[in-house]
DNA sequence: TCTGTAATTTGCGAAATCGCAAAGTACTTT
DNA sequence: AAAGTACTTTGCGATTTCGCAAATTACAGA
């Protein structure tokens, strides 16, 4: 983290949060008195990442951990041959940079954003401090370990079992969940999403992507153009 | 669990433990006093598994944590359409079935005993008190997930980027990593593994895998049978 | 508006992998 | 010893997917 793009907690972060009711019930604060979630929050930084930066590499010292409060980022790691894979993506309201949570001193992948983001952040040391003072922390990285696990598992099975156009649409399906958008012509991605990005997830190549994506959009099942999907008939989506 | 293939602990475990120092190096017990790890055995009762049984099932109620003492185990994933999908294997020392680790009430997975298996389980009720009580329980809990984590990492990389031939390899490598045992010919995998279980590590098919060993074995780099494998030259697999 | 760059589409041949079928082999049970 | 079962091997055609090339399109900046 360079020191001139992350502050110390201000009315910016603060009204960030009470700006979204819903996204302060997903915070690991919930069950948190005023006081306490002020001593959690006095204890934060704020950190804002523009598109395509990242909020720390994979091998870097794990000073921070982090909660998403704006944006999309990919967890992404990068083979010896240079190729990107996609392990996940983290949306608004979730931890991420938890490498305490796995006794882990350095981060085992890189945080990059998909879209600009802003990010609280806590020094790694506070980590066993709010574990031991907040029960509700300790449950909340047990949850944020548990959905993460989950979705790993879920994507090995798919990766073991389904062919390309299936793993495609499997993806793409997860992120209308995780981030879809109403409109007037169908559920958007919320997030600048390349043909490329969707292999780097799906262990395919861009070109088998436009193939897919190209048939779906005959069909109208999606309508999707440059960096951007909107899925109008998800059921009609291949398993 | 059925009644009958779960004890208390008795002197089998005990001895169990005691017979391989090494082993006891792997407990979460390590740095706890005779009177804690004493407490801790009381509470665990011995579980003994055959092959091809399982400890649990996907969506049971997860009733106990476990760490296994001997034996192999997969942990694995069933289709729809009744493919099995290994997610990892566990070996002797480790911990699974920690549902309670994700914040969940039931196992989302089966574990399936590769060998015959030998376990300690406690109720899922003491989780919590002894992460209260035994600061390094904690740490073994935060190890275990950790380590899962980054082998399923590994392998969503492995399946995005890998061809079948790499793939099968580096499922062979990890094994005789995580459970070789020398012989005169090579190192030895350590349990009954056949090319299907290959396959439904990596996401092929049995005639692939056999396709691959046979070329291996030609090659001189694996002596492998029925159910057994042999790599005489790990470094000579494909990267 | 023009120009350059990034993203997408599409065609086509090559390569990898599968799916099916059949045969061979090792082990178990009777 | 014989029979049955589970596991393995191998061949071959079909299918999927890739890799490369080229053309097209969308957007950003000058």
């Amino acid at each position: 983290m360079s020191p001139e793009d992350s502050f110390p907690i201000q009315n910016e972060a603060i009204s960030l949060m009470q700006k979204d009711a819903e996204l302060a019930q997903l915070l690991p604060f919930e069950e948190l008195s005023q006081d306490q979630a002020e001593d959690i929050l006095s204890q934060a930084s704020v950190r804002r990442v523009p598109a395509n930066a990242t909020y720390f590499n994979e091998g870097d010292s794990a000073k921070n951990f982090y909660l998403l409060l704006d944006g999309v980022l990919r967890v992404v790691q990068v083979t010896e041959q240079g190729e990107q894979v996609v392990i996940l993506h983290v949306v608004p309201g979730k931890m991420f940079g938890i490498a305490k949570a796995f006794e882990n001193d350095t981060y085992h992948a890189t945080a990059r954003a998909a879209s600009e983001g802003v990010a609280l952040s806590w020094p790694s040391e506070v980590w066993d401090e709010f574990i031991a003072k907040y029960p509700g922390f300790l449950q909340a990285t047990r949850s944020a370990v548990g959905e993460r696990v989950e979705e790993m598992q879920e994507k090995i099975v798919e990766m073991a079992t389904l062919q390309v156009e299936q793993r495609i649409a499997h993806a793409i399906l997860r992120l209308v969940r995780q981030t879809g958008k109403e409109t007037e012509q169908g559920i958007e991605i919320d997030f600048p999403l390349t043909r490329q990005d969707i292999s780097e997830m799906t262990g395919t190549t861009l070109h088998s992507v436009s193939r897919y994506m190209s048939k779906w959009q005959k069909d109208g099942i999606v309508n999707s153009g440059r960096r951007r999907v909107v899925v109008c008939r998800p059921q009609d989506l291949p398993v």
